[in-house]
DNA sequence: CGACTTTTTGTAATCGATTACATCTTGAGG
DNA sequence: CCTCAAGATGTAATCGATTACAAAAAGTCG
C-alpha cells in the first residue's frame, strides 16, 4: 500500500437505491427532497432501499445541479479577538438551523488575504458573505460584489447603501463615554485608535471629538494615540502616555484589548487605576470582567448582532422580497465598572454624577 | 421586483471562453489547469480570452468532476474557547496556503450537535476532517469514520489507533503541576476537571493522582471539583472550596478558564492568591496573563498544533504513502506567575526550590 | 364500462467542468 | 520532400444528482 485512497469504501448513487427498490431515480429523488409527490407505498420502499444500503446523496452533486452550495462564508479580520468568536456563535446557530455550513475566511488584519476570499465568492462556492471587516474584499480591481451573492455587513457598517448593516451606535457610544469622563471632571482626555482606515473606528474617533466638544473643550485637550483593534496598540499607547509630562486623566479605548493592554502596562508603571487615570474601552468581551479592576466598557450585543444579521442574509439567499435595506442599530450598554472614577484634582469634594 | 435573484450579473462557462478564444473547452481547462501541455501561443490567446471575460471556473463543477471539495472540516468543542482560536489560526494558515477552506463545526459543548457533521463528512462535501473533540462525532450508530476521510485528532487524543493524534503531554504535565505544588510545601490538594467524558480530562486527572502518589501523599489528601472546560466549573468549585473546613492550599485545573474563574471567584470572598491558596491553570490562554495576579499554567503551543495536524492531514489527502500513524506529542512550558507560592503554614523559613 | 382527470412514475436533458481517446499539426531526420 | 514520432487540440463521455416533459397508472363519474 504506497498510495492511500481516501474515499468511501461502499460508495453508493442514487442509481443504485433506484435498482434496489425497483424504480427510477428521479423517484429516489423525489422521495428525499420532496416526499409528498410520491405515493406512499413508493415511499416506503424507497425509504427502506435507501437504509439499507446506506446512500446519502452527494451534495457536491446537488451543488451543481441546484446551483447552491448552503455554505455561508464569514470573513473576519482576525480569528483570536473574542468578538468574533462571540459573532459568530449567533451566526452559526441561525445558520445551522436552516442547514447551512460556514467557512471562516481569516484576514488576520492582511489585506493580502483578502483576494482568496473574492475568488471563494466568484467562483460559486458560496451562497452567501457576512462581513465583519468594514469593508468589502477586493483582489486589485474585482471585488466580491461582482459575485452577485448577497451579503450582509455586522460589527463594522460598511459605506454602500446596497449592503444591508447590522452594527451598534458606535459614534453615540463613544460619545457618551467622553461625556461620562467629563461628568467625572476629567480635562483631558486619551484615545486610543483601532485601525485607522476601519469605518468603526472613523464613527468612534467622531463621536469622541462630539463628546469632547460638547463638554466646552477643544482638540487641544485630546491626545490620540494610532494603532488597531490590539493589545498590543493598548501596550504602545500606555507606553507613550508615560513619556507624556501633561497626562490625560480619561482614556477611551475603541477596543477592549488595546484598553486592557493600556490598563496592565500603565499599572506595572506604578500608576493607579482609577483613581490616577480613568479608561473606558469597548466592546464588553468577557475578559474585560477579569482584569483587575474590571473594565468599565460599553457592552455589544455579540451574540444577537451574529443572528439579526445570519437572519438578513437567510432572507436575502431565500430571495424575499427586499422591501428596502435593513440597517439594524442594536443596542448598546455602558458598564459602569472599576476602571473609571472622578478626576484626580477633584477626587476630594465632588460627587459622581450618574 | 418581488423577487430579488441572487446570481452573478455576467454568467460566463468556460464553453463562452473557449468560443471566444477560438478553441475547445478542453483546451481552455487545460491553461487554467496544467498549461505546459499547451502551446504558448493557445495559451495566450486563452488567458486573453479568460481576461477580457471575467472568467472564473464554477468549483461546483469542478468538485463534482474530480470528486474533491477542497474543504475541510474542523470540529470543535466550543467557539468561545481561546485555545480554539488559536489552533484554528495555525489550521488556517497551513491550508490556506495549499488552497483549502476552512468549514468551522461547533458543538457548543452538546453532543446533540454532532450528527449534523456526520452528515456533512458522509455527503461528501469536505475532503477532510480536524477534530478537537476528543472524540469521533457520531450520528447514532453511524460515525464520522465510515465516510473514509482522513481524520486528524488535535488538541485532546481519540483513543482509536487509526487517528492520527497532534497532543500535549497532558498527564506528565499534571504530574509536574503537582510536584511543583508538594515542592512549594502544599499537602492538601484541588483538582478542578474539565468534562469527564474527555480523554484529555482523564489524562490530566491521572496525571494529577500520579504527582500526589509520587509526593508520598494519598488519595485521601485530594479534593475534586467535576465540570467541564468552562470558567462557570471554576466559580462552582471555588464556591464548593469555600464551603470547606478543611481546604486544599494547591489547586490544580485542567484549564485556565475554570482556573480564572476559580481565582477571581474565592478573591472576591477574601482568600488572597498565592498566599492562601496556589493555582495553576493549563492552556496557557492570552487571558491568564492578565488577570490579577498572572496565572501559573502550562503553555501550549496552541499555533503550533494547529500547524502541525493541518500538516498531518494534507498529507493524508494527498495520499502520501502512511508511514506509520503519526503521533505528535508537542511540547509544554511552565509558566511560573503570580498564583502560586510555598504553602501557607510553611510561609516562613522556607525556601523554594526552583 | 368507458372517457376524462388527476396522480404517480419514468426518460432523458441538464448543471459546468475534466479528461480519455482520437485526430490533426508540427518538426526532425533521412 | 516524405515518413514518423511527438506534441497540440478537439470530441465526447463522465461525475451524481435534479427536473421538465412524456407516459403510464389510478381514480371519478355519468
Amino acid at each position: 500500500m504506497s498510495r492511500q485512497r481516501w474515499h468511501s469504501v461502499k460508495d453508493i448513487r442514487i442509481a443504485d437505491v433506484a435498482r434496489l427498490a425497483g424504480v427510477s431515480t428521479a423517484t429516489v429523488s423525489r422521495v428525499l427532497s420532496d416526499p409528498d409527490k410520491v405515493r406512499q407505498k413508493t415511499c416506503d420502499l424507497v425509504m427502506e432501499a435507501v437504509r439499507r444500503s446506506g446512500y446519502t446523496p452527494d451534495r457536491t452533486a446537488q451543488n451543481l445541479r441546484t446551483r447552491r452550495t448552503m455554505n455561508v462564508l464569514v470573513v473576519a479580520p482576525r480569528l483570536t479577538n473574542p468578538v468574533f468568536a462571540q459573532v459568530l456563535r449567533g451566526v452559526d446557530d441561525e445558520l445551522t438551523r436552516c442547514g447551512y455550513g460556514i467557512i471562516v475566511g481569516n484576514l488576520d488584519n492582511q489585506r493580502e488575504r483578502e483576494p482568496r476570499y473574492v475568488a471563494l465568492a466568484l467562483s460559486r462556492q458560496i451562497d452567501g458573505v457576512l462581513l465583519l471587516t468594514g469593508h468589502v474584499p477586493q483582489d486589485g480591481d474585482r471585488n466580491m460584489k461582482e459575485a452577485g451573492l448577497p451579503i450582509v455587513a455586522m460589527c463594522a457598517a460598511i459605506d454602500d447603501p446596497s449592503i444591508p448593516n447590522v452594527v451598534v451606535q458606535d459614534r453615540e457610544a463613544a460619545r457618551q463615554a467622553v461625556e461620562y469622563l467629563v461628568r467625572l471632571g476629567h480635562r483631558r482626555f486619551g484615545y486610543i485608535s483601532g485601525t485607522p482606515t476601519s469605518i468603526i473606528e472613523v464613527e468612534r474617533y467622531a463621536g469622541f471629538v462630539e463628546g469632547v466638544a460638547a463638554g466646552g473643550f477643544s482638540q487641544r485637550d485630546i491626545v490620540r494615540w494610532e494603532g488597531a483593534f490590539v493589545f498590543a496598540t493598548g501596550v504602545a499607547a500606555a507606553e507613550a502616555f508615560l513619556r507624556l509630562k501633561k497626562r490625560p486623566t480619561g482614556v477611551f479605548a475603541a477596543c477592549d484589548e488595546s484598553a486592557i493592554g493600556f490598563v496592565k502596562t500603565v499599572q506595572a508603571a506604578g500608576i493607579r487605576i482609577p483613581q490616577d487615570v480613568s479608561v473606558i474601552g469597548f466592546d464588553g468581551i468577557e475578559v474585560s470582567d477579569y482584569i483587575e479592576p474590571p473594565l468599565t466598557t460599553f457592552r455589544q450585543p455579540m451574540y444577537d448582532m451574529g443572528r439579526a444579521g445570519a437572519q438578513i442574509l437567510l432572507n436575502m439567499m431565500q430571495g424575499e422580497a427586499a422591501t428596502g435595506i435593513p440597517n439594524v442599530r442594536m443596542p448598546l450598554r455602558l458598564l459602569e465598572r472599576g476602571t473609571t472614577s472622578v478626576a484626580p484634582s477633584r477626587a476630594r469634594g465632588l460627587k459622581v454624577v450618574a
